[in-house]
Parts: structure tokens; sequence; C-alpha cells
DNA sequence: TCCTATT
């Protein structure tokens, strides 16, 4: 549907790798993905097994910080076939994880006109809404998402937002066309400038976010999304944090899958056995009760061979085991339609030492 | 005065 890069412009664009047309059939804009809005301590893993739960991925990659390694809160995912990508749109978009919701849509061809498009707006009147901030900034270009910030308690509007537009040179114009500006009967100019790099994080700012992404979430699921929490007792936090932040743990799966935890065939973590899931389920399912919880590595839907209907259970792996024991003591009979759900830790009969 | 959308 986006108009491709060979539209005929005879600009400078395409220095000298152009992402298709080298054999005629590389157009990947029907089977790459971008996805937005990850929970921030979701794996590389975690976020393969979520969108192969779909169909066949040619390649997926979370998008992480050159140096510390965390998760930038989106990834990309391309499918070997287009109806997946369609697929995945439609079924994973919207799915709820942990405290966020998750977008996945068409990525648009990557190039170097569309980074940086991000502005930050303030000044702007409180009672303005996000569809009337768009409305005066639509005209300077396409714009691909906006925000509007609010107060966490009261709901109501800070006054600042976002928008970000598909190339620079619109957020350039706006920036000239809207700074400083007074929109249609506010009392106040509005500033409008480019947005901060997510990169230019102080480590003090890095530390805190940490902090804040491990604190222990709401038990329940699909719910409330408080946080306001505190910082936890600093002796507390430490050494599992940085554990499970670090390259290394990112990586490790690989190399010391099982070790220390009971594992399943689908790698390290504390699998879960569920109980009486309707014919119909499938894994996002899975994901939407358990995601809430916290770190969910894989998801299975136990399916009859030849009808291909949910025989009734599944198994969740997640990471950690509060969060697995978490899961499962709110979860276990817990209500889904007209079922009422038994889930607990799989007991293992194989492999008795 | 900053929500995290370009590999």
């Amino acid at each position: 549907m986006e108009s491709q890069v060979g539209g005929g412009p005879a600009g400078p664009a395409l220095p000298n790798g152009p992402l298709l047309g080298t054999n005629g059939a590389t157009d990947d804009s029907k089977t790459n993905l971008i996805v937005n809005y990850l929970p921030q301590n979701m794996t590389q893993d975690e976020f393969k097994s979520l969108f192969g739960s779909i169909g066949d991925i040619e390649s997926c990659k979370l998008v992480r910080d050159k140096i510390t390694g965390q998760s930038l809160g989106y990834g990309f995912v391309n499918y070997s076939d287009p109806n997946d990508a369609d697929k995945a749109i439609n079924t994973l978009n919207g799915l709820k994880l942990q405290t966020k919701t998750i977008k996945v849509s068409y990525a648009r061809p990557s190039s170097a006109s569309i980074r940086d498009a991000n502005l930050y707006v303030s000044g702007l009147p409180k009672t303005m809404s996000q569809k009337e901030m768009e409305q005066l900034f639509s005209q300077y270009g396409r714009i691909i998402t906006s925000r509007i910030l609010v107060d966490q308690v009261t709901g109501v509007s800070r006054g600042v937002g976002f928008i970000r537009f598909d190339k620079r040179i619109e957020a350039e114009e706006a920036i000239k066309g809207l700074n400083g500006q007074k929109p249609l009967g506010a009392a106040e100019p509005i500033t409008v400038k480019f947005a901060n790099n997510p990169s230019q994080k102080t480590g003090q700012a890095l530390l805190t976010h940490l902090y804040q992404s491990s604190a222990r979430r709401y038990a329940g699921p699909l719910h409330h999304q408080t946080q306001r929490f505190r910082p936890r007792d600093p002796q507390s936090s430490p050494l599992s944090l940085i554990a499970r932040f670090s390259p290394i743990a990112i990586d490790g799966m690989s190399g010391l899958a099982g070790v220390g935890l009971s594992g399943g065939a689908a790698g390290a973590g504390w699998c879960i056995f569920v109980y009486n899931l309707s014919p119909e389920a499938d894994e996002s399912v899975l994901w939407q009760l358990f995601g809430p919880f916290g770190a969910v590595t894989n998801v299975k839907v136990i399916r009859d061979f030849t009808t291909n209907k949910c025989k009734g259970f599944g198994f969740v792996t997640m990471t950690n085991y509060d969060e697995a024991a978490m899961a499962i003591a709110s979860l276990n009979g817990y209500r889904l339609g007209e079922r009422v759900l038994q889930v607990s830790f799989k007991t293992s009969k194989q492999h008795k030492a």
C-alpha cells in the first residue's frame, strides 16, 4: 500500500545500496513489520516466540541500545509469507502485554529521510485533544504517531506532547510554521522542537529506569496499570536486575538453557500447565493471560493433529519463578468465557534421576 | 518541558 521508493523521483535517494530491485523480487513491503510499544523487559527470544506463533519468520530483530543492551521497545519481523504478516497485524496488533498495548504495522522502507522526525510540543492548551493537535500539524505532512501527555492521577492534559512525521523535512517545516505560534483561540504560543534523542539518557536516568521497569507489577490480567511504586530497597534490587538486563542474559538462552530451572524443550524457565482451554483457543490467548505477570518466553496450545482444534490444554514458559508463581496464583480458577482454568506448574514425570 | 517508530 505504501508507495515504494521507485516511484520516479530523480532526486538523490538510494545512495548506493538499494533495498529492492536486485533481482526484481525483494519487495518486502508486505512481509516486513514494525512492532512498537513492547514491554521494556521483553527479550529477543520472547519477541521471536510471540511473532513466530503466527508463521514462519524470515528474520526478526528486537532493537536494543548498542551500549546497554536494553530494549528500545520496538522491533522488526520479516515473515516468509505476506499472509502471515497480514495475520500478525490482525491478531497481534493491540495485544496487551504487561502495561503496554503493542502496535503491529507494516514497516516503511528504511531511509535516512524518516529518521529524527519526532517533535516535542509544549505550551498546548490543556483543552486541546490529540485529534486537534494532529489537525494542527497535519498540514505539514503525514503524521505517523502523536501523543499528548496527561497527568497520571487526574488524566488531564499536561499541555505537552509528541508528533512524529513520516519525513524529517516535514517535521522541520512544522517547526518553522508552528513554533511560537498561537493555535486558533489559544492564549499562549506553543513551542515546537525536535524531541530529545532517546540515546541521550544519562547513567542516572538509566539506573532509575532499570529500577522502575523491574518493579513488581500488579497481580491480575489485562487491567489497571498503576505505575505508582516506590523505588525498591536498593539492597534487594541489584544483581538479579543487572543480570537480567545485561547482554549476556539477553542472549544467554542458547548456551545455558535449562540450567538450574525446570526446563522444557522450549528452553529455560518455569513451565506452566494450563487446563480447560476452549477448542478455539490459540497462542495469543496464552500471551494475553500470562504476559501481564512478567517475562513469558514461550506459549503452546496443544492441538488435535487432524482437526487442529485445541485439545483443552497448553503450556506457558516463564523466566522468573516469582512471576510464574504470581501468574499461577492469579489465573488458577480464573474464568475465561464459560470455562474455569486450572493452572499449575507442570509436573515432570520424565527424567527422574 | 520528554512519549520511546526504522533494522
